[in-house]
DNA sequence: GAGCACTGC
């Protein structure tokens, strides 16, 4: 939003700017050359330096029309343009007076008034979005950006009515230089003083920034001949200025940190210092306090910051104050590495074996015996069991952890876990999260106390910028640069939202770098991304070399899931991809939205973790306190229920809109999920677990995949189902395709698609072939598939195997008989069926949408008359994932009661070509 | 001829 609002005023400064920077690239070159042969340039010079400012000029003009190309303001009038022109021509001669004067704000005014008027009557209207005609998400999502431009505004125009014209006060000398202190102290007080944020003046900052360029433009001009000031040496052309608007606090960080545990140093056996050390965490000072606190209260809120060592000394402290004797303890945590390095540390310090007294249970990974009484686990592994043990009987404490990060299954948890501490006075809860939201936690759990003590982090400045940035992949690859030539050494965290940004800037810093040669210090550029092979992603954690500087590009995993040292800087954007969900529709799309302020305080605290660090933020201060929304909406909230509202009915929860959610997913989404739990026949009509539904809650996948597996028993086809169901579970991460092989990846690809035989067959014939080469890992580089991908979907595939037998399913091959493994696929996913349209693309068929095969499908280009879908995913078209040929009247026969002769017929009536492709009208 | 943030059972 804020990019196209502000882009005018950028764009519009940007003849400027160009005159400006010319101008520093000039001045940096003289002065490199005036040092050495006292002004006089050698004619090769000259000529090197005309060609760098013709490619400069290049590269501006280019960069010029495709950010005007871009722009969808309106244009300037003839007269504007004439006036701009004119101030222009003052520029070029030196002349800067008028800039001054130049009444910018007016035009600027005028122009946003003239788009109100056009938005005014469309956006002041709602019913476009709630009326009978319904609008695609992506209309309405077009909508609303279009109504937040309004709304900015609206609300400017009516603030600068009251305040007036905008001026700096204070900032700037007689004779116009600025005075850098005072401009800054003034930008920050304006986030300090006002009460009531929404007094600001929301353009503030924009129009101090442009005032301050302006000021820098007098200054250079006006100041050709003087002395240029000489503490930098090089000049980036997108040199972004930041404002240090305030310090993420360090908790106890002056504290002596404890020493980092060296054997050699002391004679102390390993066993005593590990609780040396134990003992210096911020916890240790609170223990007491928290024992007694855990006593009087059945439920407590526990708010410290990561590093206070909560997760691995309260369950050692509740087990030296005797909670173990008459039950476990449990903790949950979002990670399965987090569950088992916590464990293993844990272990370490109590001194006894891991999996003995202290253990953890992780999908796939049971490490636990009947002695453990600390038991880490992940949250889902916790929901399952609950399946088989409603009240949790076993423990004494359940604590759950990292709460703050909201992920599906804590969400649920906090439901049950509710409920069963009223049942249960004897058992104690724990929630434990960092510092955010503690209040709604505490509110949640009937006012439950809230425990609080100081986490130990170094202390993080946060700056922002002085203006809003168009292209955040620009401005990131320039904050870098300038960090690497003018911060001290220390690793560097960019954020980036994903792969293809990623890569976009890692080419671009190498392109840059180079340009700069020798003279700056090595820069050492890592990408990070879950899609990356591991072997490659185990270069972040290579040591940087000495004199050099890492940086890291990253995407939200380097948030939460992993953690990198001697990072001293981070960068970040505000921008991640966030998956949403349409219930109505069924359709999954991800989007790039700006972050919340809980992540942007998470991403800043990772430049802490070692020493002292800077955060710089891509945005304004005015961006991050408006526009960016307090917490990440919960998962739970755009998500698909339907494997949640069948865990919950095969727990006994019967009325799930009453369900205890903290914050409840929307109805819709519940409902349709309940619809379709009945139409597989997995609830009866009076919304209660049939035996069926049993069944299939067993399986931890998706509700049709689990359908499928338990119809393949009549099929006699489990064997391959299976295959199929975990392979479709892993996703889309299967095939690696790199940008310089992009041709041989999908050869390869397409070698499993021969004979049309669909996707779903496609995929099992890559499960066998590669389980015929005896799991080779050559075969998956050969064929351009991740080995760490067939990894999972053998672990899952196993884990399937063993559910069979628990659900009195024999496991059965039919691989000759494709249809009866076609039957099956259709049994579970007979909802997600489309038909062919006379115009290639595709019509669903119980909730009319229009869709397409996905491009990556086998089938893309054969177009079947009918096809049953994997996935619909929203890019940019709707799209079927994972598609296969069904013929019609299966429909019927497997699904009676979902589709009518009516459905089917007018297809076999419709005199269709009997060839594959489209017809052609 | 598009595009895949991240977890988890």
């Amino acid at each position: 939003m804020r990019q196209i609002v502000f882009y005018s005023m950028t764009d519009f400064l940007f003849s400027f700017m160009v005159v400006i920077i010319r101008e520093d690239k000039r001045n940096v070159r003289r002065k490199v050359s005036e040092g050495e042969d006292d002004g006089t340039e050698s004619e090769e010079e000259r000529l090197r330096d005309q060609r760098e400012r013709e490619e400069l000029e290049q590269h501006l003009r280019e960069r010029d029309t495709a950010r005007t190309r871009k722009l969808t303001e309106p244009k300037m009038s003839k007269k504007e343009q004439e006036e701009v022109a004119r101030r222009d021509s003052a520029v070029e001669k030196g002349d800067t007076q008028p800039i001054r004067n130049f009444s910018r704000q007016e035009y600027l005014k005028k122009r946003e008034l003239r788009k109100l008027e056009e938005l005014k009557d469309y956006l002041e209207d709602e019913s476009y979005l709630f009326g009978d005609e319904k609008l695609t998400e992506a209309e309405i999502q077009d909508f609303r950006y279009k109504k937040a431009i309004y709304e900015l505004i609206k609300k400017r125009t009516q603030e600068e009515d009251n305040v007036g014209e905008y001026r700096m006060p204070d900032a700037y000398d007689q004779d116009g230089s600025v005075d850098q202190e005072k401009r800054f102290a003034v930008s920050v007080q304006r986030y300090r003083d006002t009460g009531s944020t929404e007094k600001m003046n929301p353009f503030a900052e924009q129009e101090a920034w442009e005032d301050h360029q302006i000021g820098n433009a007098t200054l250079k001009f006006g100041a050709k001949n003087k002395q240029v000031s000489d503490n930098y040496e090089f000049v980036f052309e997108d040199q972004i200025d930041f404002i240090k608007a305030s310090v993420l606090a360090g908790d106890n960080y002056e504290d002596a940190m404890p020493a980092k545990p060296s054997q050699e140093s002391t004679g102390k056996s390993a066993f005593d210092m590990l609780r040396e050390e134990r003992k210096n965490l911020p916890i240790y000072s609170y223990r007491e306090q928290l024992l007694n606190a855990v006593k009087d209260h059945q439920v407590l809120i526990i708010v410290g910051e990561t590093g206070s060592g909560k997760t691995t000394q309260i369950p050692q402290y509740l087990h030296e104050a005797g909670y173990t004797k008459h039950g476990k303890v449990g903790c949950t945590q979002p990670q399965r590495v987090a569950a088992m390095s916590v464990s293993a540390r844990v272990a370490q310090e109590m001194g006894v074996k891991l999996g003995h007294e202290v253990g953890y249970s992780i999908r796939f990974e049971d490490c636990t015996s009947e002695k453990t009484i600390l038991k880490y686990m992940t949250d889902g592994m916790l929901l399952r069991e609950l399946l088989g043990e409603p009240d949790l009987g076993s423990y004494s404490v359940i604590i759950v952890d990292e709460a703050h990060e909201r992920t599906l299954h804590t969400d649920i948890l906090f439901g049950l876990v509710k409920d069963i501490a009223r049942a249960r006075p004897d058992m104690k809860l724990l929630i434990s999260s960092a510092t955010m939201d503690a209040e709604k936690f505490s509110d949640f759990f009937d006012q439950a106390p809230i425990f609080s003590f100081p986490g130990r982090r170094y202390p993080v400045d946060i700056c922002f910028t002085t203006a809003p940035e168009a292209d955040y992949m620009d401005a990131a690859i320039a904050t870098v640069l300038t960090i690497h030539v003018k911060e001290p050494l220390g690793d560097v965290l960019v954020f980036l939202p994903g792969q293809e940004e990623i890569e976009a800037v890692e080419e671009n810093l190498k392109n840059k770098i180079r340009g700069l040669g020798t003279k700056i210090r090595e820069l050492i550029i890592c990408p990070i991304y879950a899609n990356l092979p591991s072997e490659l992603q185990a270069k972040i954690f290579e040591p940087t070399p000495e004199g050099a500087r890492k940086v890291v590009l990253a995407t939200n995993i380097a948030e939460t899931s992993l953690t990198i040292d001697g990072i001293k800087y981070v960068v970040d954007p505000g921008f991640s991809k966030m998956k949403s969900y349409n219930p109505r529709t069924g359709m999954e799309s991800l989007l790039v939205t700006p972050i919340s302020k809980a992540s942007a305080t998470q991403r800043a605290g990772r430049a802490g973790r070692t020493s002292a660090g800077k955060c710089y933020r891509l945005y304004t201060a005015y961006n991050y306190y408006h526009d960016l929304e307090d917490n990440t909406i919960p998962e739970i909230q755009r998500t698909n229920l339907a494997s949640v509202v069948l865990s919950l009915k095969s727990l006994g929860i019967h009325n799930l809109l009453n369900f205890d959610f903290m914050d409840p997913p929307p109805s819709e989404a519940l409902i349709k999920s309940l619809e379709l739990l009945f139409a597989l026949g997995a609830l009866n009509q009076l919304g209660e677990l049939t035996k069926a539904g049993r069944r299939m809650a067993e399986f931890p996948l998706d509700p049709m995949l689990s359908k499928m597996i338990v119809v393949s028993d009549k099929y006699k086809c489990s064997d391959e189902i299976i295959s199929i169901a975990a392979m479709l579970s892993i996703g889309p991460s299967i095939f690696y395709r790199p940008k310089d092989k992009q041709v041989h990846a999908y050869n390869a690809m397409m070698n499993f698609h021969v004979g049309n035989v669909g996707d779903h067959i496609a995929l099992l014939k890559i499960y066998n072939s590669w389980k015929e080469t005896n799991y080779s890992t050559q075969w998956c580089y050969e064929n351009y598939i991740q080995v760490r991908s067939m990894k999972r979907a053998r672990d899952i595939r196993d884990q399937l195997e063993g559910l069979l037998e628990r659900v009195e399913i024999e496991v059965s091959s039919n691989s000759n008989e494709l249809d009866s493994i076609r039957k099956s696929i259709v049994a579970g996913f007979f909802p997600h069926t489309a038909k062919l349209q006379k115009n290639g693309s595709y019509r669903t068929v119980k909730h009319p949408q229009t869709v397409h095969i996905h491009p990556a499908s086998g089938l893309s280009q054969v177009l079947p008359r009918w096809v049953v879908y994997h996935q619909l995913v929203l890019t940019s078209k709707e799209y079927m994932r994972q598609v296969t040929e069904l013929k019609p009247e299966w429909l019927i026969e497997i699904a009676p009661h979902y589709y009518q002769l009516k459905d089917v017929e007018d297809a076999a009536s419709k005199k269709m070509p009997k060839t594959s492709g489209p017809a052609v009208v």
